[in-house]
DNA sequence: AATGAATGAGTATTCATTCAT
DNA sequence: TATGAATGAATACTCATTCAT
């Protein structure tokens, strides 16, 4: 019989994803060869496969949970705040991750660029996209005073998502980049639309 | 004597410049082997290391050509409009780019991404970037009435081009992106800025 | 059960090692690439790579291997013999290398070409040799009556075996040598050298 | 018209040949190409092949060149030097080899090492050694007392140049070596071979 | 579940040589 | 003479995957 301590013993399939989402943030796809990969894991690399059919695999299984983890972040941090506050928490979302945020974003940015060529990848990221979006539309509509999300609020929250991931890649590449002037545009912008009858 | 027939007669080097911006454009980076640029165009590997010391350098002669190229068509349709429409000609790149671009942006993204970890590539990025923003930069000082652009026209030209690059990829991944929504969003945005005295 | 063929049972690393080893003694250390190595250890270049990080490390491994199994020959042949007949013995170790040892020091010259621009394999050279050197300077101690080699019995075995290194050399490019003049002046003044007080 | 500068101006077939020497010599063959060649002789690739019919036949050009420059500074210094003197000279030229002549042994490693495969080097080496030892086989005959080199002068010399090219490769590839010893018992052994009716 | 050995196709790069100009 | 472009074969090495144990 084995105990298994509760949140340390992670599963070695669990390993593996996390390995693989570790090895991509911090050294970007090209460095994710399966030999890497399995080495971060502390595994070898028949076990991989043994877990996961292909790499393309796993490096789904990786991004699906690299994307839920950052959902999930967004979720809490939308619960703990009065829906009033809930544009400008979007605008401190993304300064956050601006500021932080930048091996997350390496990986994002990898994974993108790989789904342009691959549906399987660009299926979980649209799929975790959409559900991102909702989720904040959710807060607009309520912000808005309405129950429930109409057109006009995920086109915000797909607006200003969309527009702050091009500036977090800008932020990222050029060192002094005006993130409050661009902040200050959206913000204004997103008023506007949302002032709107 | 040799005639030359206008679009044949590039040297081999600007043969393997443009193969390689066409594979990229394409088939992403990962295809982007020596062989598969060699093959473009229509020259033998070993060629391609006599006119460039290495894969890496070729694909940055690339990177340099395809921005370059890009950043001569922004500057022709600018110089084609009055000063006043200056703002509205920005917006119309963007959705020109973003019906029409995807093969320019899939090289965007793949080098963005390899860029992260590759700095020379990420200089070639950043000063191609930055060449695109002042000539915009330009462009919303004379729309203000003053001559030589300030750094409040830069921060507005940055944050259009990165908000706009944000949008561009959503809409490449999101068939359905509200891209009615994201112009008009940043629109109003960038006229409150510019209204601003 | 395995019933092990004491010949056929080398593991596959020490397979690769006695082919570097055959490889450059038959045909030089230009004619070793990884190719021709792995198929006369009948494996594939790829597994070669699994079990060295590199052909560099396999070569110096192979030259390893060779100087030990030398230096391995030249003691059993020391113990077999009494005090006396030592220095008679290191001549009969010459000559006899001078006649069959053409591979042998084909390999050696190759490594020793490649020594001189390679600190590795230098130093795998150097502390061989150096052990040779004891192993004979501890028989002239003996045959001096003393017990413990001191700095003149070092000189004698290092200038014995460099000289004898040097007219294998001649003998193997020369046919016509004078290998009988060679030991009789060498010995002679490695007589006198002994007998001083 | 074209005037040449009388000492500088080479051929360019010299330059190239100069330039091998020099390349061996200081980087060794591995680095030999006939890219690296050219370039160090300041000329095309191309050329080369118009002056030499393939790279080896310039190696060998090389290999006659250094050889016989060595030869003529041999004679020279033995031209200098009275008759009783010239069992000296030659220990004297062997160790002004081992301080200063790195760079010209290496190059001698080098194609004594290609020579084991190679049937044309072998023969200019076979026959430059010759030359030299012949050289020194007359020295060693008129130091007797004789007028012509007889056998046992010839067997000398080449006992002489072998034992000390041992000792020159030893000495590189090991800093204390003890040349003084090496120098004692060659000369001791030397002297009692000269001695003998 | 896990290992470690093995494969075969693929990678970028270097090389000696040829040839038209 | 001399150049510079071009070729094709060879180089060491990496990779995802398979499989017997």
């Amino acid at each position: 019989m084995k105990t298994t301590a509760p949140a340390a013993a992670l599963s070695t399939r669990d390993r593996l994803v996390a390995a693989a989402v570790r090895v991509v943030a911090r050294d970007g796809l090209e460095a994710a060869s399966v030999k890497t990969i399995a080495a971060e894991a502390d595994v070898t690399p028949g076990l991989l496969h043994y877990h996961f059919p292909s790499k393309e695999a796993l490096l789904e299984a990786a991004l699906r949970q690299a994307l839920e983890g950052y959902l999930a972040a967004v979720r809490a941090r939308r619960d703990a705040l009065p829906p009033t506050r809930l544009l400008d928490a979007v605008f401190e979302d993304a300064r956050a991750a601006i500021a932080a945020d930048g091996e997350f974003f390496r990986l994002r940015l990898a994974f993108a660029a790989k789904a342009l060529a691959d549906p399987a990848l660009a299926a979980v990221m649209r799929d975790l996209n959409a559900a991102a979006i909702e989720e904040n539309a959710r807060s607009f509509a309520l912000a808005r005073g309405a129950k429930r999300p109409a057109a006009r609020d995920r086109a915000l929250a797909a607006t200003l998502k969309a527009a702050f991931d091009g500036v977090l890649l800008a932020a990222l590449v050029t060192p002094d980049f005006p993130l409050e002037a661009a902040a200050d545009i959206l913000r204004t912008g997103a008023r506007a639309w949302q002032d709107r009858p």
